[in-house]
DNA sequence: TCTGGGGTCCTCAGACGA
DNA sequence: TCTGTCGTCTGAGGACCC
């Protein structure tokens, strides 16, 4: 019998990071509970430091109930450019160590240091090195996970985080390996949502086949975990009960869509300013795509209604588009479709099915436009002036209003509608530097 | 308790052409 | 010409992730 691989998939966590990026900002803070996220009604918390989460307070919560939960915690707005940046420092750190690495979000990656052994050691000992690298260069703590496969090196970087406990924040372990012959020991006894792709509909089915652990999962009969979950769902869930995963770390993830999307503090309710939004909204999107050097042929308007009911359409275009002329007008057509009477709380629009700008041919609707070509030279005179002097600089004439243009922005609403307290952003704030 | 934003993937139903 | 089948595409919605 031969041995087994030894562990060479790691899975790296930042450390509460939006929050532990504000503290660095902030030491004054330090010891405090800080939520960082959405300040309005609407709002949800992005992350909560360790001291807050003694309160019950974590992420995705919303932020009126984390208020209620520890009046006294410090609440700051995100500032995801700022969050960008320092992730990619913490990234250029992962790729110091291998070229095989798989962002997931600004605070975590999968690495693949199977070809990096003879230049840095094992994958543990490259583990401690990226900790101990992390907390020289930016002073902040992560959390890795080491296993054969993703997702058990995703659950180990679970177990090895620090811990909240209302006496206190318990140090975690740093580094947790999963060696091959204890996978199953590891697996089996933790509860079944802890497996990726275990939300709350697919733990209700779960536990109604008595299923309460990941080995109570494992335990069951393929066809009727597939029965119950549908083909694809099952098998993968059913699998990863067996500790078998064949996704490999991916450094190159194709971008399948881009997309925009706004709750506002209060419903929307006349039809002229649901248009002005998807107007707003589709310039955003065109502008990334124009960004990113792709077009896409769907265009897709989200409305959620103010009891949260939420409805989608969408429309294929005959040939594939980065033009916000072009998407604003579909995203118009398609908003004509839907009665906004009842009150609009969320407005989204997005362009699926991305392929590269290249290669383009003219529709008949395009042959019957007015001069697509002007448009086209337009828009990108318009990318060229706000890349020089920033996105507010300049915008389709009905965005404009007296406090200037109503530009949406990646990741400027990530976590909500800001507090109305709030002083505007004016000129000069952080997306003004970008581009330079 | 009242639920953000940016994504991916899956399922299902209906339309349509071969 | 009509009908049934199959595969593919499209649209809508749901679940899940961070």
């Amino acid at each position: 019998m031969t041995p087994a691989a030894p562990p060479s998939i790691l899975h790296v966590d930042m450390d509460a990071f939006f929050a532990a990026v504000e503290l660095r900002r902030r030491p004054e803070l330090r010891g405090q509970p800080v939520v960082v996220g959405g300040t309005g009604e609407r709002g949800v918390v992005a992350a909560a430091s360790y001291e807050a989460r003694a309160f019950g307070i974590h992420s995705a919560m919303p932020a009126t109930r984390a208020r209620r939960l520890c009046p006294h915690a410090v609440f700051l707005p995100g500032d995801h450019a700022h969050y960008g940046e320092v992730s990619a420092r913490v990234m250029a750190i992962f790729r110091s160590m291998t070229p095989l690495v798989e962002p997931i979000s600004l605070d975590e990656a999968f690495l693949d240091v199977a070809g990096a052994r003879r230049l840095h050691g094992d994958a543990p000992a490259i583990a401690a090195r990226i900790r101990a690298r992390v907390h020289e260069e930016e002073g902040l703590t992560c959390s890795v996970g080491v296993a054969r496969v993703k997702f058990l090196a995703k659950l180990a970087s679970e177990a090895a985080k620090p811990r909240a406990t209302p006496r206190g924040t318990r140090p975690g372990a740093g580094v947790v390996v999963v060696d091959p012959g204890r996978e199953l020991a590891f697996l089996h006894p933790l509860p079944v949502q802890a497996l990726w792709g275990v939300g709350p509909a697919t733990l209700t089915r779960l536990q109604r086949l008595g299923v309460r652990t990941v080995g109570d999962l494992a335990d069951l009969p393929l066809d009727v975990v597939v029965a119950n979950l549908g083909q694809a769902s099952g098998a993968h869930l059913h699998a990863l009960a067996h500790a078998v995963d064949p996704r490999s770390v991916e450094p190159e993830q194709a971008t399948k869509s881009v997309g925009h999307e706004e709750t506002y503090p209060r419903d929307l309710h006349r039809r002229a300013d649901c248009e002005l939004e998807v107007l707003r909204l589709a310039d955003a999107v065109a502008t990334r795509l124009r960004a990113a050097g792709v077009r896409g042929r769907t265009v897709t308007v989200k409305v959620r209604f103010g009891d949260f009911r939420t409805i989608t359409r969408s429309a294929t275009l005959a040939r594939a588009t980065d033009s916000a002329r072009e998407v604003a007008r579909t995203g118009r057509r398609l908003l004509a479709e839907v009665d906004t009477s009842p009150g609009v709380r969320l407005l989204g629009v997005s362009v699926s099915g991305l392929g590269e700008g290249a290669a383009e041919q003219l529709s008949f609707d395009e042959i019957a436009d007015d001069r697509p070509d002007d448009w086209r030279a337009a828009e990108a005179v318009v990318d060229e002036i706000r890349a020089r002097f920033g996105s507010r600089s300049v915008g389709p004439a009905s965005l404009a209003g007296p406090g200037g243009l109503r530009i949406a922005r990646r990741g400027a609403q990530q976590w909500g509608p800001d507090a109305p307290e709030r002083p505007a952003e004016g000129p000069g704030g952080a997306d003004e530097q970008a581009g330079r």
